[in-house]
DNA sequence: AGGTGTGAACACTTTCACAGCA
DNA sequence: TGCTGTGAAAGTGTTCACACCT
């Protein structure tokens, strides 16, 4: 695949296969674009050329079969494999991810916890023994960690980022409220509830008097 | 403001905030576009743009005065005064959202919260007491919300929708996994963790082949 | 010189419209 | 007929380049 594959492409098509295995589920057999699109808010022909980046699923006349196309996706987004997560920090919101069983379904797995706080290094979190974070490069390739969850306070970001480079990690979900400066091919996503509730107050303030 | 003002620009907004605010605290007075534009990753070119859809806010040959700009990017986000927001869904989710500092000190204050587990309606959470979600409405009204937080699981989140909007509120912040069809006038901005997780897999499973 | 503000060029995304297959 | 797949058109967002102010 060498072409670049927009950030809202791939969004969608998380949404696209969320839609289908909730259609499976209904007994759903075939779905068209327009049907698809109706659900998550878009066009017909958003749908088409979404997919039709990574090839030809569906019959002319009849549409997409709801299992070959998420199977599909599913093949696409990578969600074909189980993926091996470390979450650095044991605070509230590693605690809700961790929790999460959302994530599991998905194929993401917990395999090692880690926080800087010597209170909270050595407990237990379900079958898991919380690791210092200085410890991060060791418990990448002990446990051959794919992904790195950041949940860690946003002064501390920064060092458990230089920690994971060095440990080879190419994947973080960054929770904490900072730019984190990497490397060409690590790729870093960014969850900022701050930020989306300014994005509110924005719309809040100037939506007033629209039209 | 009657032209419109895309999703990325009010994001950098933010992130132009925060940089400055952190600039202040270390005693610098000016910053140019390409200071700011270095700390988070865009070009000098883009942060003038995107202060040019507000106004004139620096001074050729100078840059921009921290502390005015600051001032000014914080009325445009409307985060020049305090907002009221509620809590549905008293989970763990919930939980971190409630004591996340963060968003206390960025001008947004939780109201209320409210759950519909009987279980948990009642309690006390800090100074609130759990409301019903049914009540919502009522909530809504009596403490002037602003801003609902759905946090709630996706079947549930539609049926809170409804009273939501039923009550007037024109924006929210979903953490659950489903897209909500909305009138015209509502904002709705979703988080999405396993969809982030899915963007992380798909980076993961076609970098490998990159340069 | 140094750095903003902005029209114009460019790149990317979405929508349209239709040929072509079931 | 119904619906996909896709070039071409329209629409958005980003980058360039430079006039202009301090």
């Amino acid at each position: 695949l060498s072409r670049k594959i927009s950030d809202s492409a791939i969004r969608r098509l998380s949404f696209y296969l969320r839609i289908l295995e909730q259609s499976g589920d209904e007994g759903v057999r075939t779905v068209s674009s327009r049907d698809l699109a109706k659900r998550i808010g878009t066009t017909a022909a958003q749908v088409r050329k979404d997919l039709s980046l990574f090839g030809s699923f569906g019959k002319r006349g009849l549409g997409y079969s709801v299992t070959k196309l998420a199977e599909s996706i599913r093949a696409i987004l990578g969600l074909d494999r189980r993926w091996r997560v470390a979450l650095v920090g044991a605070g509230r919101i590693g605690a809700a991810l961790f929790d999460h069983e959302g994530l599991r379904i998905r194929g993401f797995d917990f395999v090692a916890v880690l926080d800087a706080d010597p209170e909270k290094v050595g407990r237990r979190w379900r079958n898991l023994k919380v690791r210092d974070t200085s410890e991060l490069p060791e418990v990448v390739r002990e446990h051959a960690v794919d992904i790195v969850i950041l949940a860690v306070p946003a002064y501390a970001a920064a060092g458990v980022m230089d920690l994971a480079e060095e440990a080879g990690i190419r994947a973080v979900l960054n929770f904490a409220p900072t730019t984190l400066r990497v490397s060409e091919d690590v790729t870093v996503r960014d969850v900022n509830m701050v930020m989306e509730l300014e994005a509110l107050s924005f719309a809040l303030s100037h939506g007033e008097d629209r039209e």
